[in-house]
DNA sequence: AAAAAATTCTAATCTGGATTAAAATAATGC
DNA sequence: GCATTATTTTAATCCAGATTAGAATTTTTT
């Protein structure tokens, strides 16, 4: 739990915002998705979405935050139990999978970022960018530490984060099916990987 | 070439509309692309595109169709060459990712089949499901020849084609980049399968 | 090269959904 | 329970961008 979001109403309130906004344009696309249809999920009127957030585009971008936020946060968690390149990937792979499909899902998929205002869309950018640059250097130390064979780590970056981004547009159902996907998805896109 | 599109001035100015649209979708995102965007890029007016297509909508159901018959016509000419599940499976893949980042591309995400309406929105989901259904027969053909390991047919294809969907949101460059991917990414993909 | 058809443009309208202001209700602290 | 603050609603606006009608232009046909 990295930052543990404060425990207040507010918080609380806005966190539950950001689950439905991100389940909204995952499922219905981003211009499918009215501010109505967002505050329906929570039993609330469109309007009282603006007292947590500007408008639609800062909307939008805290979800894109949000997601950029978990994937950090399973990322660490792999990274800090110190094992090889390869399980280090396999548990990442997991724990952000897990989070995805699971309770505190779904992530939104980043489908709009070039949407967003400049200043918005380059933070966004960079977090994105950055964790592409992380995966990699956990390939890297992988082939280092002799337990991934040797890769255009680029690539198999991109094919491997390609895989789970596209989760949401085909995962809906409930979490528990989505634990299947949890646990199978890590082992499938490893398994090219092995020496 | 499955069915040649015909030779007409309207048939190639449409198609022409479709890349365009396609272009901006998958860089701006759907609601990013204003008419006026597609247009520009063919140097037309807004107005103009409302010769080729009756409304927006039926401009995106069109890229989607058209993205649907483009992975078909890979699918095909694979399976036409009689080799091994594998094999068959590696050359989709090389076709199907050449068309997406070469000259015929760019190739629509299928981003915002939500938002098309009803009607719209079965028959891509349909072409969408047969395609998936058919990529998963390819995988069980391997198995069944020994050229593939056992595995979920189902979440490893669901695996492979997200990896492929997710293409066209990082590569946006030219066409020479471009075929670096399309001799890589099958691959990669498919080095997991290997017995 | 005139006539017919095909294609594109200009100049409006039209509209759904975002946004806002102010009032109403609920929660909290004293 | 009263005052203050937090949250939500109601009821309008507002507006970018889709859409349309008709005129203008370009292409094709004869």
């Amino acid at each position: 739990m990295a930052k543990k979001a404060e425990e207040t109403r507010f918080e609380l309130q806005k966190d539950r915002m950001l689950r439905a906004a991100a389940r909204c344009f995952n499922e219905k696309g981003y211009s499918g998705s009215s501010l109505k249809d967002v505050a329906a999920i929570l039993g609330l009127t469109d309007a009282a979405l603006y007292y947590y957030v500007r408008n639609k585009e800062e909307l939008v971008y805290e979800c894109y935050v949000r997601a950029a936020a978990v994937g950090r946060e399973a990322m660490q968690r792999a990274l800090h139990e110190g094992l090889d390149g390869m399980e280090t990937v396999l548990r990442y792979l997991r724990y952000h999978i897990e989070i995805m499909v699971g309770e505190r899902g779904p992530i939104a998929i980043m489908s709009e970022i070039p949407s967003l205002k400049p200043a918005h869309r380059e933070e966004v950018l960079a977090l994105s960018r950055q964790h592409s640059a992380r995966f990699e250097e956990m390939l890297n130390t992988g082939i280092n530490d002799g337990s991934i064979a040797d890769c255009d780590v680029r690539m198999t970056g991109n094919a491997i984060m390609g895989s789970v981004n596209w989760i949401p547009k085909w995962h809906h159902g409930d979490p528990a099916t989505g634990q299947v996907i949890a646990r199978e998805f890590p082992v499938i896109l490893t398994r090219g990987l092995r020496r």
